[in-house]
DNA sequence: TCTGGGGTCCTAGGGCGA
DNA sequence: TCTGTCGCCCTAGGACCC
């Protein structure tokens, strides 16, 4: 059997936990630089603010409706996150963190086990240790838990916020009541192809024929039709490295100046590195993007990307910021207005095990250098140690004009109880 | 004025060697 | 030696997820 755990509303539960005032009140949290909804609590979400709401557009509205409007906190959320997973790693030691405020777990063995007992207690458990609300959905595959954490999820009164599907009846009975549009796997085209078939709930989709399906998508379709149908296709992940790191950002204003962007891409490339160290790795590729703003229409468009490959995989700051910054000069345009830009590292290998190149090697000394350099800026956060082509006064920040405190990561915002 | 960021997987199509 | 075919590898782009 697997389970899918997911915690409700998860951005505005983690600013519920340290704010009791927002208990039962409407909340939205924002995107970085403050840009559009990304969370909603159901109070807001019934008030009508949809997903994805640009929040200039949506500030009156908001304000009318006493919706309380947050920035974005990832060092709170991540650390509730890690909390939540943690505890779950007690119910069973097959967890797949799936993302930060969901994780499958597979039951290997636990055939005499009474599962809605389990997830009971797996939400409890939850509860009263983050004070994180959970919705738990458990089946015998992962495309059926999702289901069934749909389920928990839509009619919390007659599920207490846990469904088991260990039937027959119940699997068919969820797979009609499911839109086909919300199935785990199937977005918007997808949806689109299968209602022009007549396709309409996750049920209509495993009526049709196996081979129908294979021929007409992907073997990722196939697999989900299987899962569907009760029959386990999708495994859960082991954990592994990522097999790309990116750092995008869009800015707060637009630039046309080549050195303001050179500047952002060597931080980006900075910030690649420093991931790819932190996970024991090393990289072959560096893709640097760039993009004017597509919703800024009276100006005149840009979008492009470049790869470099370097002849030997590094994970030295110094190497892959001077060739992204060098890769900005053959793609940026004279007279475009950028509004966000982006460095991915792809091509990705351990660091301590990979193909020498016969005629060309990265520098011996820079290693220890960066082994120094993470050791410092682990240590002083506040003074960094950039690279030169970073810009040394100036302080990039994001528009974050309503974050609340680091409560679980900063020892000068803990909650002082009086 | 202000519209996010970070991933994975799959397929098609071209290059290239056997 | 030339040509056709097959299969592998790589890349770009699309689709999906949160």
């Amino acid at each position: 059997m697997f389970a899918l755990v997911d915690c409700n509303n998860f951005y505005a539960s983690c600013e519920r936990v340290f704010d009791p005032n927002l208990q039962g009140q409407p909340i939205a949290i924002l995107s970085n630089n403050d840009g559009c909804v990304i969370s909603r609590s159901d109070e807001a979400k019934a008030m009508g603010l949809p997903m994805g709401a640009p929040i200039f557009k949506w500030e009156a509205f908001c304000k009318a409706n006493g919706i309380h409007v947050l920035s974005s906190n990832y060092p709170l959320y991540g650390d509730m996150s890690s909390r939540v997973m943690n505890i779950l790693k007690q119910f069973t030691p097959d967890v797949e963190v799936y993302s930060i405020d969901e994780s499958f777990l597979e039951f290997k063995g636990f055939d005499y086990y009474n599962f809605n007992d389990y997830g009971n207690e797996m939400r409890s458990r939850i509860l009263k240790w983050t004070g994180i609300p959970t919705c738990v959905g458990i089946a015998p595959t992962k495309a059926l838990s999702k289901v069934a954490n749909k389920v928990a999820r839509k009619f919390p009164k007659h599920t207490g916020g846990v469904y088991v599907i260990d039937s027959e009846e119940k699997r068919i009975k969820a797979l009609k009541w499911i839109d086909i549009g919300s199935v785990w796997g199937i977005g918007y085209n997808l949806q689109k192809r299968l209602k022009a078939k007549g396709c309409k709930t996750a049920y209509d989709f495993t009526q049709l024929s196996d081979d129908w399906v294979r021929k007409s998508f992907s073997i990722t379709e196939w697999k989900l039709k299987k899962d569907l149908e009760g029959n386990s296709k999708i495994l859960l992940d082991e954990p592994r490295n990522k097999k790309a790191i990116a750092t995008t950002r869009s800015f707060d204003f637009t630039y046309s100046d080549i050195n303001y962007i050179k500047e952002r891409i060597s931080t980006f490339a900075t910030s690649c590195a420093e991931k790819l160290r932190k996970q024991g790795s090393s990289c072959h590729v560096v893709i640097v993007s760039l993009r004017s703003n597509p919703f800024r229409k009276e100006h005149k468009q840009h979008r492009t990307s470049t790869s470099v490959h370097l002849s030997y995989p590094t994970n030295s700051s110094l190497i892959i910021s001077n060739c992204a910054v060098s890769a900005v000069s053959s793609i940026f345009r004279e007279g475009i207005e950028y509004k966000k830009a982006g460095v991915i590292v792809t091509g990705i290998v351990p660091t301590d095990n990979h193909q020498l190149h016969l005629f060309d090697a990265e520098n011996p000394k820079h290693q220890p250098l960066m082994k120094s350099i993470d050791f410092i800026n682990t240590k002083y956060k506040s003074h960094k140690i950039k690279l030169g082509n970073q810009d040394l006064k100036r302080t990039w920040k994001m528009r974050q004009e309503r974050l609340s405190p680091k409560y679980t990561t900063n020892i000068n915002d803990i909650i002082v109880v009086k």
